[in-house]
DNA sequence: GCTCCCGATGAAAACGATTGATTTCTTGTC
DNA sequence: GACAAGAAATCAATCGTTTTCATCGGGAGC
C-alpha cells in the first residue's frame, strides 16, 4: 500500500495537494484540512473518507504552506561550538527522540568557537522562523545568552546561561564527583587522591568541590589537593599519578576528571609499581566508550548521562514552545557505571 | 545598524515582509522583489533604493513563502547511523562549509543503525521537501540505495551506493595503505608488518591491499600477512605486537588499520622491549585527534580527511540539485600526517 | 505626427494549507 | 408544513513571495 502510494506520486512526480485529496474525498479543501486535523465540525463518516482518500493519495501536508500560514515551522535549531562532537552527539540524540515524537525536525548548527559564525547561524534560524532554539557546547560553564529576538524560546544544555530567566539544563558535575568517591569509599579506599583538568574550568572546580566534600563528609582527609588541578590530558595524569605514587605511600584511590586523565593516571601507576585496581582503584569522569572500554582494566566512569540532558532540554523546550517556559536551572544527576579499575580486589585480598 | 534594526524588529516583534520595503521604496513588492533577486529589467537606480530600503528595515525573506512558489526549500537533509559522530561530525562540518555558503539548512538524523527509523526520517524529509539528501555512516562500505522519490538527488558519503549510478563520495583506503607504507619505506623500514580490522570490513581489506601493493612494489616482503586480520580495538593490536615482537626479530614497521589498533600496537611492542619509534616506527589510520596526540609518542597516521569528503560530497549534492548530476564514485585522497611514531632516530642513531 | 517597439513598472495570479464567516442541510417542535 | 436551531459543509481571505502578463511612457523610425 504505500509502495502503491509510492508508486503514484512518482507516476506524477509531484506531491498530492490537499485539494486532490479533497477532490477524491469529494469535499471542498477546507473541509479536508478539517478533518485531517480534527478541527471543526464534522460528521464522522465524511472525517473517515477525506482521511481515507488522503491515505490511498499517500498525502503529506506541505509544511511550507502550513508554516506560511501558522507561523510555526516544526522545526528547531541547535547551535553547538564543540567540534569534535563528542559532547553535541549524545545531547542531539536525546534532543531527536524528544522531539522526534512531535514530528520537529532539528537543524544542526556548528559555531566551531568562533563568535562570527554564530551570529551567523543565529540569524540564519531566526530568519527561518524556527519555533525554538537549543544551544549547547563542549563544557559546563556558564555562557552570556545569545541574542535572539524574544519571540524565540531558547534553552542551554550543558553550558549555562548567565540569565537566570533563562532555561538551562545540564549535569549536576559536583554531584558527579561524590558519586565516584562514594563508591571508592563504599570499595574500602580509604587515601583518596584527585586529579583533574585546570582551575579554571568550572567542571574542574565543581568536580574537585565534589571530591572535597564527599572525602570530608567521611571523616577521611584530601590526599593533596595541590594536585589536583592540572589539564584534560592523559600526559597531566601521567606526571600526576608518577608524583603521588612517589609521595603517598598509602594511596589506595585516584578520582580523576576526566577518562583521559584516567588513563594517564593507570599508567603513571603502572611505571611506579602499582597495580591497578588491586593496589589503587581509579575512577574516570566522562564514560567516553573508547576511553573507558579501549583497554584493560576497563575503567569504572562517572557518566553524564548527556542523552538525559538532551532529552529534558528538548522537553523543556517544547514546554517553553507551548506558553509554559520553566525557566532556571534543572540538573540531571549522573551516574557511576562501574567496571573493572575499582573492582573489590584489595579487601578480598587481604582477608 | 544592526542593532537599530534589531530593535526595529523587536518592537513589532514581527519581521519586516516584501511588501513593507516595497512601500518604503515607493515601488511595488513585484518590483522589490525583481529587485532584490536581481531577476528582470530594472533601473540601476531603482534597485539600488529598493536594496537601501530592506537594509534599513533588515529584511530577509520568509523562507517558507519562497519555498511554497518556487517548490524549492533550501533545505538539505543528512541520514547517519554513526551514533558517536566519530565520523559524521567532520563529514558534517565539511557539508556546512559546501552549503553554508549557499544559505541551505541542514537537517541532521541518526538513524541508529535502525531500519526502522532510516525510513522514518527518510520519509519525514521527503516530506519537509527538502532539496537533496546526504547519506553517511560509520565505514566505507557498499549499501543499497536507500529508497526516495527520483526527484530528490541523493548522495552517499564515505558509504557507497551500490548503484554504480548513484553518486558516492569517499576516501581511498587502499590509497591511503599506500601512502603510510611508502612513508614508512621512506624512512628506512624495509621490514613492514600491517595489523588491522576484521576481514570482512571492507575497509580493513582495501587498506591491507594498500599495504601489500606497497610492500610488494619496493620489492619487500609481507611480513606475516596472517597476523593482519582481527579486531578494531587495542587489545588486538596489543596482542599482535606481542606476537609480532616475538617472532620477527628484524620488525622495524608496522602500518595500523586504526588509530586505536596502533596504540595497542605500541602498547604490545613496549611491553616487549622495543622503543617506539628507535626499533620499529608505527603509524596509523583515522588521524583521531585524542588518540593520535593524547600519547607520547604521538602517532603518525592517515588522515581520511572527512572534512573534504563532506565538502566534496555537498558540492555534487549542489551540482545535482541544479541539474547536473555527476554520477559515480568519486575518491578523495588521504593524506599522511606525520608525527613522532615514525621519526628517523634510528637512521641517526645508527650513523 | 504617427506607429512601433522597448524598457520599466505595476497588477494579479499563483503556491498549498488554515480558518473564520457564511451558506446549506438536517432535525425537532409546534 | 412552517420555522428555528444547530450541525455540517463551503467560501473566501490570508500568509509572503515569485512570476507572468499587461500597461505605460518615451524615443526611434517613417
Amino acid at each position: 500500500m504505500s509502495s502503491t502510494a509510492g508508486r503514484l506520486r512518482a507516476a506524477k512526480d509531484t506531491a498530492p495537494t490537499l485539494a486532490e485529496v479533497a477532490r477524491l474525498a469529494k469535499v471542498s479543501p477546507g473541509t479536508a484540512s478539517k478533518a485531517l486535523s480534527g478541527q471543526g465540525k464534522l460528521r464522522a463518516e465524511t472525517r473517515q473518507r477525506v482521511r481515507e482518500a488522503a491515505a490511498a493519495l499517500g498525502f503529506q501536508p506541505n509544511p511550507y504552506a502550513r508554516g506560511l500560514v501558522r507561523g510555526r515551522t516544526f522545526t528547531v535549531g541547535l547551535i553547538t561550538d564543540d567540534r569534535f562532537g563528542r559532547f553535541s552527539i549524545p545531547v542531539l540524540l536525546g534532543a531527536e527522540d524528544a522531539l522526534g515524537a512531535g514530528e520537529m525536525a532539528l537543524i544542526f548548527c556548528d559555531s566551531r568557537d568562533d563568535p562570527i559564525r554564530q551570529r551567523h547561524y543565529v540569524s540564519m534560524l531566526v530568519t527561518r522562523r524556527v519555533d525554538g532554539l537549543i544551544v549547547t557546547g563542549r563544557v559546563t560553564d556558564v555562557r552570556p545568552p545569545i541574542e535572539v529576538p524574544p519571540s524565540i524560546p531558547v534553552v542551554y544544555a550543558v553550558i549555562r546561561s548567565a540569565n537566570e530567566s533563562d532555561i538551562s539544563v545540564t549535569y549536576d558535575d559536583e554531584a558527579g564527583g561524590r558519586v565516584a568517591v562514594d563508591h571508592l569509599i563504599a570499595m574500602g579506599r580509604r587515601r583518596i587522591a584527585h586529579v583533574t583538568g585546570p582551575r579554571h574550568h568550572f567542571a574542574a572546580s565543581a568536580r574537585f568541590r565534589g571530591w572535597e566534600g564527599a572525602v570530608a563528609d567521611a571523616g577521611l582527609p584530601s590526599v593533596r589537593p595541590d594536585l589536583a588541578f592540572g589539564a584534560w590530558s592523559e600526559e597531566w595524569g601521567r606526571q600526576a599519578a608518577v608524583v603521588l605514587a612517589a609521595e603517598v605511600a598509602d594511596l589506595d584511590g585516584v578520582f580523576c576528571g576526566s577518562d583521559q586523565v584516567a588513563r594517564g593516571v593507570i599508567d603513571g601507576l603502572r611505571e611506579a609499581g602499582r597495580r591497578v585496581p588491586h593496589d589503587v582503584a581509579v575512577v574516570g569522569f566522562d564514560n567516553w566508550d573508547v576511553m573507558a572500554t579501549g583497554r584493560r582494566p576497563m575503567l569504572t566512569s562517572v557518566d553524564p548521562d548527556l542523552h538525559s540532558v538532551g532529552r529534558v532540554a528538548a522537553e523543556h523546550l517544547l514546554a517553553a514552545i507551548d506558553g509554559h517556559p520553566r525557566p532556571g536551572l534543572h540538573l540531571i544527576a549522573p551516574r557511576l557505571i562501574v567496571r573493572e579499575s575499582t573492582a573489590a580486589t584489595p579487601p578480598v585480598g587481604r582477608r
